[in-house]
DNA sequence: GGCAGTCATCTTAGTACTAAGATAACTCGA
DNA sequence: TCGAGTTATCTTAGTACTAAGATGACTGCC
């Protein structure tokens, strides 16, 4: 392995995660870079792989979600895909529209609605998943499944991370930053 | 009812790395959808850094690849910012409209063109760029920079490979896969 | 009970792209 | 040198969202 270069001044490594400015930013910039790229390059696989059956990958999201889930608030199905709120009515219409879920009342809360498949919506989620998964392990499989498990654990601390930092703009008190 | 269905019939682990279908695809799912929500969540941040100097994230890329590697072939910054065509001859016109870039003919190649900046928009990404860099310090903090280090060479394998990967409609020869 | 504040969803208008194809320029073999 | 194929960019039409605000519903304090 003969780890190359990767040199940090020697200091307390108890506060090396609480360092107030995080001096050295160039690790930050690019890890970001290669995220962006990554996630760039297998969503257009996810896209063109959903496409076939007429969704969209922000679609197939809500489907996913929905099927392994069950019913959803509509709130808390828009932190699950981080659209805004108009992103969710506009993605729940289309999906209305081609049968795939239906809105239900919510007994305790008027203003609240669940998104729930229909027994149309379930079947084509059934039938598309165990391919689309397939498609997903070949695209990652640069990586092997442990080293994805690794991966899997560092994103979420990162994205976890990010979700908290308040939006540099506008940071009242919201907590999730979409509107 | 709780814990979906998530269960896979238990097959020799010896070949589980060369296995020709990836039989378990599990780890690469759940690394596919922290990996969305971790760019979703900080590109999030990133928009809103850049958007209070009226850039969009796409744009602020084009400045800061053409900042760090000079002037570039459109397609040349096509493939590092991962758009399509029609996308780059977009945001390069408003990026001129804007007064901070230009097109150059390219001396070999008459449907060439490079995209410059301009000394305004030099000026802009050198005044932008530190700012930019420590905050986005600050939203990847969850890691340290050793973590992010190690995090960047997982995910560089992770985009090259998807990369490499053939989009699954039309896959006749292209490399790219944008159009 | 009533009112101020908050919350969940929806609406409207706008935008940042993409997909598909057009156009002009280049390459290369016959 | 011609033409068939390929390539780099641009054009046109369409779409998947976002931002900002509207609307109706809930909460809690008085």
């Amino acid at each position: 392995m003969t780890a190359p270069l990767d040199d940090e001044p020697p200091l307390s490594a108890a506060d090396a995660k609480r360092n107030k400015a995080a001096q050295d930013s160039a690790p930050a910039l690019k890890a970001w870079v290669v995220l962006a790229r990554a996630y760039l390059a297998i969503s257009r696989h996810v896209a063109a792989d959903v496409a076939r059956f007429g969704l969209t990958a922000s679609e197939f999201g809500i489907l996913e979600a929905l099927y392994h889930k069950g019913p959803l608030l509509l709130g808390d199905l828009q932190k699950k895909i981080l659209v805004t709120s108009g992103g969710v009515t506009y993605l729940v219409d289309r999906l209305a529209r081609k049968g795939l879920v239906t809105r239900e009342s919510f007994p305790g809360d008027k203003r609240s609605r669940f998104a729930v498949l229909t027994p149309e919506g379930s079947a084509l989620i059934k039938q598309i998943f165990p391919g689309h998964a397939k498609r997903l392990a070949k695209v990652l499989g640069a990586l092997t499944p442990k080293e994805q498990k690794r991966l899997t654990g560092m994103l979420r601390d990162l994205g976890k991370g990010a979700e908290k930092e308040p939006l540099p703009r506008e940071r009242k008190k919201g907590k999730t930053g979409l509107s």
